[in-house]
Formats: C-alpha cells, sequence, structure tokens
DNA sequence: TACGTTTTCGTAATCGTTTTCGTTATCTGC
DNA sequence: GCAGATAACGAAAACGATTACGAAAACGTA
C-alpha cells in the first residue's frame, strides 16, 4: 500500500504539504496541488483509514445497530432491506458500514463504548430496545445517530408512515363493506400505539365500532400467537369479517388456524397484513398488505446521518416521514 | 474513552508495561499483570482500534463481501441468513464485520484494496462473480479469504453440498415413480455444474434416460426465465411428469406459467425447487425442495476464517462441505 | 530600498498502541 | 563475594496521517 511518504518523495515535496493538497487546504498552490493530486491518483493512493481515525476521530465508517437481543435481526426481509439500502446509500457517499453490538467476544463493552472503540462517525439505529438503557446511552451521547420507526427528542428518526398507513388499510376494507373488524397487535412499541391509535380514529370517523375483544395482543412475527389470537376472535359470539394481523408472517399463524375451523379465506373471513414483504405477494390469494417503504427508509437513513456527521454545526434533527403503499391483494371481500 | 496512559499512571508503571501485561508479554511479573488487568478492568478500558491497527496490521475486523453487481444480495434469504451467521460467529470471536465493496464513494478502489484501506484481518467472499479480476486479485493475495460455493487454489471455501442435495432430490421423486423429470437450471456456475451433473449422474444410476430438451437454461431467482422454460417444457410433445426448478423463487414463475395453461401442482405436474427458504413452506401446496445449511455455512465461514487468521503458521485451507436437508413438501405426486 | 503583507511550504508534535532494546535489580553457582 | 544469567521494567521509536506554527519567498507600497 502506497502511503503518503511516497507521493510526498514522488512530486520532491513534504508529507504535509502532501495531505494539505488532499484535503483542499488553503495555503498550497493550486499549481502544486493538482500535481501532487494527479500523482496520488496515478499511484493509487488511497488514505489508511486506521491512521486517520486515529489522527482526527473522522474514520468515515458508519454503525448499523441491529438488537441482539431480538431474533427478528437481519434476516427478516423489511430489516434486511433496510439494510442493504442504507450500504448503498452510505457506499455512495463513501462510508463503510460496520455493525454495532454489544459484548464483542471476551470484552464487555456496550453499544456506545464499540461505536467509539471504531470511532464510528455515526449509527444507524435500526432495530432495537428503545428502554435498553444501553441503546439509550448511545441515542443521547455526543455521537450523531439516527433511529427508525422511534423517535428519542432531539435526534433525527425516519418513521414508516405507521398512521397513514392504517388509516388506508381501514378504509379500503371499509369501502369494500366490512363493519366488523378485528385487531390483533404486536407487542406495545411506539409502532404499534400508533397504529392501533390510527386504527381507532379511523374506524371511529367513519362510524364503525370496535368491541373491545376485537383487539387482541399477540407478538410480531409470531404465527403462533396470532393463531391463539385468531381462534379466540373466531370463539366470539359475534365473530368480526375481517381480522387485521400485526404483519405479513404473523398472517401465516392465522391461516392455518382459520384452516382448521374449515374457514377459507377471504370467503369465510377476509384479512390484512402489514409489511409488504414478498411472500405475501406470492400467497395464494395475494394478501392485502400495506408495504412500508423500507428501501426508501434505509437511504433516508444514511443521508440524513451523514449530513449531520458532515454538518454538525448546522445540523438540526429532524423527523422524516416515509410513506408506503397500499398492496390491493385478493384476502379482502365484497360484503353487500 | 480511557487509555492505556491512564491506566498506566493508576498503576504507577509506564504504557508499555501496561500493553504487555494485557497482551500477555511474558516479561511481567505475575503480580502486576494481575494487577494491571484488574483495574484496566476496573476502569472500563478498550484498547483503541485504529491505533492498535495502525501499528500492528491487526484490526480484529473482517470483510464480508457481497457483490455489489449482481442485485439478488443481502436481502435474498439464503444470503441474510449467511450474513446473520457469519456476524454472530465473528462477534463471539471478538471480530467486528465490515462490507468490502468497490468504488466507495468518490475513490476508486477495489475489492483488494478496500480490504487493506480497512485493514480488515480477512474476508469472507459470500458472493461474487469468481470470474471478476477484482474478486481474484483479492482471493489470490495475502490476505486471508474463506468463499462459499466456490473454490480457490489453495484456499478455504465452505461448500453446500450440491451433489448430495440434488441426489436426494432426483432420488425422492424416483420413489414417488417419476421417470421423465426435467430440469431447469441458474447460470452456469461451478454450483450449477455440480447440480446439474449430479442430476445427470442419479439419473443415470437409476436407469433414468434425461431426453436433451428436458434440460432447459434461465437465471436464478428470476421467475420469468423460469417461466419461459416452463412453457417450453409444456410445449414438448412428451412433457415430464416433474420439472426442477433453479431455485424456490425461480418455482413462482413456473407455477403462473402452469396456472396459465390449466394445470395444477401437483396432479397435472410435479415440481421440486432449492434453497428451502420461508416463502416455500408456507406456499400451498407446501414446495418440496432442499434446505441449504445457511446459518451452519455462515458459522463455518467465520469460524475457519478466523481460525486462520490466528494460525497463519500451522494453517491448511480446507473444503468444508455443508449438508443440508431434504424438505418433503406435497408437490410431487404419487405416480403408480 | 525598506518594510509590511501575503502566499506557499516545511518542521515537528500528535493521535494510542506495540515492540525493540537497554537498564536495573535479583538470583545462581562456585 | 563475584561473574554471569535471568527477570522485570522503562525509554523511545515506530505505524500513517493531520495541523499548529514558523520560515522563506514573493509581492506591494511608500
Amino acid at each position: 500500500m502506497i502511503k503518503i511518504t511516497d507521493i510526498a518523495a514522488a512530486c520532491g515535496v513534504s508529507r504535509a504539504t502532501v495531505s494539505k493538497a488532499l484535503n483542499g487546504a488553503p495555503d498550497v498552490s493550486a499549481e502544486t496541488a493538482k500535481r501532487i493530486r494527479e500523482t496520488a491518483r496515478k499511484m493509487g493512493y488511497h488514505p489508511n483509514a486506521a491512521a486517520r481515525a486515529l489522527k482526527v476521530g473522522r474514520s468515515y465508517n458508519i454503525g448499523v445497530l441491529f438488537s441482539d437481543r431480538t431474533g427478528g435481526g437481519i434476516s427478516h426481509e423489511y430489516f434486511s432491506q433496510i439494510l442493504e439500502s442504507v450500504k448503498a446509500e452510505a457506499e455512495r457517499r463513501g462510508y463503510d458500514i460496520t455493525f454495532i453490538s454489544q459484548n464483542l467476544g471476551a470484552m464487555h463493552m456496550d453499544y456506545y463504548e464499540h461505536a467509539k472503540y471504531r470511532s464510528c462517525d455515526g449509527v444507524v439505529i435500526a432495530s432495537a430496545d428503545f428502554q435498553d438503557p444501553a441503546i439509550i446511552r448511545l441515542a443521547t451521547s455526543e455521537i450523531p445517530t439516527v433511529t427508525l420507526d422511534y423517535s428519542f427528542d432531539s435526534r433525527t428518526s425516519i418513521l414508516s408512515d405507521n398512521v397513514r398507513g392504517m388509516e388506508a388499510l381501514v378504509r379500503f376494507v371499509y369501502e369494500k363493506g366490512h363493519r366488523r373488524i378485528a385487531f390483533i397487535h404486536g407487542e406495545m412499541t411506539t409502532v404499534t400505539q400508533k397504529r392501533l391509535a390510527s386504527f381507532k380514529k379511523t374506524c371511529a370517523l367513519l362510524g364503525i365500532s370496535v368491541p373491545a375483544d376485537y383487539i387482541r395482543p399477540a407478538y410480531y412475527h409470531d404465527p403462533r400467537s396470532s393463531g391463539l389470537a385468531t381462534r379466540e376472535l373466531l370463539a366470539l359470539s359475534e365473530r368480526p369479517t375481517c381480522i387485521f394481523y400485526p404483519d405479513d408472517l404473523s398472517f401465516l399463524g392465522g391461516m392455518t388456524e382459520l384452516e382448521k375451523h374449515g374457514i377459507s379465506v377471504p370467503d369465510g373471513m377476509s384479512v390484512v397484513g402489514y409489511d409488504g414483504i414478498l411472500l405475501s405477494q406470492v400467497l395464494r390469494p395475494r394478501l392485502t398488505t400495506y408495504r412500508q417503504g423500507a428501501e426508501a427508509m434505509g437511504r433516508e437513513a444514511s443521508r440524513s446521518l451523514i449530513e449531520e456527521i458532515e454538518h454538525r454545526d448546522t445540523w438540526l434533527p429532524q423527523q422524516i416521514l416515509v410513506e408506503g403503499e397500499l398492496l390491493e391483494g385478493s384476502t379482502v371481500r365484497e360484503i353487500d
């Protein structure tokens, strides 16, 4: 690997001048700067990331955090799409990405320490338990962070528009004639709260009353718990005509349960999911669901984080709402 | 962040001694070593990754390479599972992972240069065009590498057991009574060659003759091309009774085409896939396919790469075969 | 011509760690 | 008690880059 000393020798100048030329310092003449830059390119010079990180903190490296506790990590489609677009946008802007985790090997590090250890310029918190003190420590530290699907005070966040998404789904089934709508929700995160609130509000707006026992708890990405909730709904004296599932994957548990009862979708029961993963669109019948703009969310996360890193003085935190789109499958029956 | 100087001051020794104690050098007494290690832990010391990387090359950071050319990157389930297990195993052993790509931002770097730039201790080449000179340069460099589903000379590789997998599938459909079996394959990579060879060999072994026009080319993870191949197979005077698809996703294209012709699975046509992704198991009917041991592959990749990094002197390249398992769905009809 | 200003460049310190080599001090055997 | 070996530690030089500061040269002006 060729270093700054080499190109200094080749140009007959000092290392300082080379560094300054390459970083666009004002106190180097236009001609020498050009000459240096050209030979640097010719000789295939690239700055040593470690040396630079050591000297100036900046590493051109951003951390990505997927909670290692919750199983639903990288390999869930929603998150892998986010990861992919975070990575693509970061690379486009010259940044590498490194995973941030806790307890690297034998050492006992929390997220913040890990980020410092690797001198990350910033961290994208993609999936985490936002009550975890270690997460809070990171998000309230001096390291720029952006969170997905959650907002910390005075920090940038990228939010999937759950309110609008849920509203779109409710309106859709309403137009199909449904008035008895059940809602199975995941863990009570802020996302869940928003979806539930939007569900209730839209129902109220449309004049639909939702009995308390139409609202059922379950877990995200857990077909079993959704299956249970489905069974409970089927046991009600007045069954719903349509069930909202926490996500596409959870619907599968519901489907199995419905099949057990000899109920077919959508003739015996209408259903909608959430997420719009590939799977939902190859199922027969195709699932009616709301696709979150994962690609845009990842891209925006990288973009805004890097903006903050590069303009820390003038930066103001913002909350970026990313819209999704309704995928009209055929799991919602028309009722007269 | 507390540094070596701090703990040197706290212990009343020099920085050199601290470093040596922490790294288990022989020339420091047992008591001082213990004392130093304890205060280091108490003070929450972690070595600065950049400084160490600068001084000794070692960065405790391994690169992971997903070709940026082929779209089927991280977000494909097979690869995201591999990524997840590579990451988990690496972290367990105290290594971080960073993505290796080409053309970081404005700089013009190839894979090898990128790996050096970040002073990676090794690279897992998870998905790539193995004919690409840039890939070859990396794989023949002094940097330890391990490849997945491809073998370079004198390098370690993790191979999904395609031979056995394909054999298992052929035997399975054979036992179900099928004798006219068509094979749609993906791009002619070494993986494809192995699968095709194993297909042919097993057929020959079982006394099945495979007409040349039963072998059809298509692309991996591309439902459209598989749909086309399916159409061609259906146009043959003597149709096959069973079709092998390049992978689970590709089968979807075939399914659409079969539906167009009013053919149902498995009554009108038996099919098998490959990969065993989640999707294949929630389809109705459940797809008969072969699940590759993605989790084990990623784990083995990390494990063997780190072994090589830490014992470069005694290390010998090896080819590690990872078995999968046959998933018996219900897309292969019993024939009498 | 002399002096102040600006432009352009180099010297040297620095980031945190590792490592070579020397310096003590302690020990061993006779 | 002494030469030589050994054990334990420290001083200082790296690794490759950045940057505050000073120096020299070039320029302008009176």
